[in-house]
DNA sequence: TGTTAGCACTCTCTTCTTTCGATTGCTAAA
DNA sequence: TTTAGCAATCGAAAGAAGAGAGTGCTAACA
């Protein structure tokens, strides 16, 4: 059912008030802020029918009106002023981005400190799964008498490498060798299918160890961890609805574990995701993430998780203007 | 001066007590749950006597006593039980040490993991400065059409791996050519050195941008932060001292900005330190860090950032525990 | 019919007071 | 030197009172 445009206002009046404040409001201070042609009864009245449809609550009876996770969600969807970041806001995605970034790790970091320090929330940023990424180079090369490095280059451009232990006897042309053998067997297949066993093949048996140590590679970087980076985890300590010290505790504790934030964060591949209340599940909580276009090296994602009760508006510039400036990182390399 | 045996045993009742409980402790409670041989009274002259000289306070004159950082000094120096990890404990130890680890940095990481979930502490683990490093060996190696990946090893076998756009036209033989060059040059050079600019040479021209190259890969190694793990920043709010909205703020603060732990942690090189109170920089904190010997990858530091009131001999133990199951992994990773 | 002013009612938050209990230091006796 | 006894001190918890904020409802008004 669609809410009128006195409604609407009035709805987004809360909203941004407690976006503010996070005080409950109260109709006399949205004729005051927001909407002073009409009378604060007026605004009582359309409370009273915004609290029946499910988008405000009362914390107790004689306090003003609080936003619902059904408030946010139509705030995003519709109400919420789309706004522009400041110079100042811009200069710190610059400071950022601006200089040479060595890798893709790097990006990574840098994208969650930027965004938690202009948004001054929790952030987060990882890398898409590796799994679907297909193979198109292998190279060996012995770097210690008994070691070797092998460095899998995948369509991603996403350079695993990994030391392992070798006969010493064996030359820097034998590992070249091995190197052309392995591109020439896994080339153009995805991680997921050498892993899985469907890559067999009729091994020469003198490259057979090699071959056996470039799928436990391969298995090895299947199963770690989703390597999630998290910026400003203390920051959720400024927001005042985890001045609870439980809710604080469980907040922190999920933001300490990869193993419970990586299900929190799952998404679909959107490019803009925003979960809000039970979608999150963590009560009081919302999450903001964007996949953001890395060019060759894959697909990223970023975001913030923070309370509901968060600028919406400012968040999701801050995550465009950033995907932005990694695209023109991306050319910048090229040059 | 030295305490008597009599006040010894009472100081470290104190300890032991409030390391548990973290309540102030009374005489009679002394008297109760340790030493049934005294009276309460003669307790309390003890006390009183122990209070003046700076090794416990009361928070107000009708309460028990508490100990300040003098007194947990003591405590570890010289009263501490020495305890031994239980089985369970050394069970958990071999969880995490159990399997092979694919690289220094899932070392470093098991580390801090195991350490706070036995101790239930926010642990932190972190390899040493490789500014002191010295290279023994370059090599270069086209892995792409126009990208090269540079890999550095030391002596500590720490291998520094950056890629870098080159011109297309170049060859393998180049880079193996060029890594061969650039070896000669720094091989046996410490990173500091190479970076301050005292390796210069008569460059051959044609080696010169893989020669600045080196340079800036080791530079940006060499700024970029020291790299912490910490594990289990939100037990920190396990610890009831931090249960002020305010201590836990400040505390997690310092967690989340590896620009503020780095000092903190850093120590002289010596196999244990602690740190208590004053000493940390931030109240009522310890820190208890060990060096771990990692072999040829170099010497890792690893332990725990807590309350002083912290269980200091288990602490101790696990550290312990830990520096002896990757010695043991060393050793299989040599088969 | 929609809007507004007025007002009684409800509930929280703050402050003040009181009480209760824990623990000490001191004194005097053993 | 140790111990029992006791007045004194202070914090924490519980209770009481008052102020203030904001609502819903009623009735009047456009």
């Amino acid at each position: 059912m669609a809410l009128s445009g006195r409604k609407e206002r009035i709805l987004k009046a809360v909203v941004d008030s407690y976006i503010e404040s996070c005080e409950p409001i109260s109709s006399s201070e949205i004729r005051e802020k927001y909407l002073p042609e009409l009378s604060s009864a007026t605004i009582r009245n359309e409370l009273a029918s915004l609290e029946d449809m499910g988008y405000l609550v009362q914390p107790h009876v004689s306090s003003g009106r609080v936003p619902t996770a059904d408030a946010y969600r139509l705030y995003v969807d519709k109400l919420m002023p789309r706004r522009k970041l400041t110079r100042s806001e811009i200069g710190v995605v610059k400071k950022y981005f601006g200089r040479k970034l060595k890798d893709i790790d790097e990006v990574v970091k840098s994208t969650a400190k930027v965004i938690s320090e202009i948004t001054n929330l929790t952030s987060v940023a990882y890398m898409d799964d590796i799994r679907d990424d297909v193979i198109t180079n292998i190279k060996i090369v012995k770097i210690m008498p008994t070691v070797a490095l092998f460095i899998i280059v995948t369509d991603h451009s996403i350079i695993k490498d990994t030391t392992a232990n070798v006969a010493e006897e064996l030359d820097d042309v034998y590992f070249d060798d091995a190197g052309k053998f392995a591109t020439s067997l896994f080339a153009g297949k995805r991680i997921s299918e050498i892993t899985s066993g469907k890559v067999v093949s009729d091994v020469h048996r003198e490259y057979k160890r090699i071959f056996d140590a470039i799928i436990a590679i391969l298995k090895s970087y299947e199963v770690s961890d989703a390597d999630i980076t998290v910026e400003g985890s203390s920051k959720i300590l400024d927001q005042p609805e985890f001045n609870d010290l439980e809710k604080a505790r469980a907040m922190l504790a999920v933001l300490d574990s990869k193993e419970k934030l990586y299900p929190v964060l799952k998404s679909g591949n959107m490019d803009l995701t925003i979960k809000i209340g039970e979608e999150v599940g963590m009560p009081d909580c919302a999450i903001v993430t964007a996949s953001i276009d890395l060019g060759e090296a894959g697909v990223g994602n970023a975001g913030v998780i923070g309370p509901m009760r968060m600028d919406y508006s400012k968040v999701i510039s801050v995550l465009d203007c950033i995907g932005k400036a990694i695209g023109a990182l991306d050319k910048d390399d090229d040059n």
